[in-house]
DNA sequence: GAAATTTTCTAATAGTATTTAGATTTAGGG
DNA sequence: CCCTAAATCTAAATACTATTAGAAAATTTC
């Protein structure tokens, strides 16, 4: 029973790298398929529709983010503050990006352009990874690590834009990234 | 002749605001169309193709940006430094994407899932954008506005990102913003 | 190594999308 | 008003795409 699942990994691998590159309606169901080195009609074993296949790809990659990001977060001693934790964060979730790249950036890519019925499956995850870096950051404002003037909401949003941006660009082969992600959380000088 | 200029103006501002809600792909030439109040074969009169369609609301979109943060940036004395200058650009580049959010997002949201051969053509112009910022980033960190321990290539993605971000985000009706663009530049509590 | 089961493929179906062709309507100038 | 040109529409051609049915191949089990 083995090489079913690793067919059916690798299937949801190709989907993310395609969904995250060509988009949700972009993304032919066909060109998963032949990516994968099979036919279309092969993937219908595996998966009832391409909906549910999106739906998988998306779930997994904001799954990765949010748990790397709270074990990072949780792994710092409370004694070190909160400004550790920021930092343990951003980090988590950059690496997390890095990583595992295509489910998460397709996650973050399309979710925008999702039909309707799909997102609002996908809500309660997405809210609950709001919600905990919310909590995060007010918890840091308390402790004095941000001022008081700040708004947090921006803040928030800024962040995960600025994190999510990197993704963006794309990366020439070749060309890998040359500075550690400790240097890209730091936004320093290689 | 004015009608015909009117109903192509119509027929661009519909579209962009389909393209930025559901993506290149996701958006039916029928859907913008009828959006517009007229059937799908109208708008071959004025336009070759859904992808030349497509391709002249990416280019107003970013052509918007860059002419207002360039006029921004010009507008601020020299005496007056190079922070207010970011400031400026900044100012100009999240007002732009507030006022003319569906062309501006629509390029900003769609240009990684376009088709090859249109985003060669889009090339220009983004490098032309990015450098652009790229420049302003090294005059100020010369000019001892910006530490010189900062990547500044870091910086400029993070910044995108942080700008573009706030597009992500849904507005719900009825709630407009209750910030000011200055507020939002300044990451400001209200 | 043959039977049973799982996996994959080929081929067809049904539904949609983009784009043309050509007819029809609308608007403006004389 | 009427004529002409511009603008829009209806209907159809063409081309994709998701999905299914069922045959064929591969794998597992005994």
């Amino acid at each position: 029973m083995l090489k079913s699942d690793r067919t059916r990994q690798r299937i949801l691998d190709t989907a993310a790298r395609e969904f995250r590159q060509r988009g949700y309606a972009g993304t032919k169901v066909n060109d998963i398929a032949l990516a994968a080195d099979m036919r279309a009609a092969s993937i219908y074993y595996y998966f009832e529709s391409k909906d549910q296949l999106f739906e998988e790809v998306l779930k997994i990659g904001l799954t990765l983010i949010f748990e790397a990001v709270r074990r990072a977060v949780e792994a710092v001693p409370d004694k070190e503050g909160y400004y550790t934790k920021l930092l343990a964060a951003v980090e988590a979730h950059l690496s997390t990006l890095h990583e595992y790249g295509d489910y998460s950036s397709a996650n973050i890519r399309n979710f925008g352009q999702t039909p309707n019925d799909i997102q609002e499956r996908q809500l309660g995850l997405r809210n609950a990874y709001g919600e905990y870096w919310r909590e995060l950051l007010i918890a840091a404002q308390e402790a004095g690590v941000l001022r008081k003037d700040i708004n947090l909401s921006l803040l928030r949003m800024y962040l995960f834009g600025a994190m999510n941006w990197s993704d963006t660009r794309h990366r020439p082969a070749g060309h890998r990234r040359a500075l550690s992600i400790h240097r890209v959380a730091h936004v320093e000088s290689g």
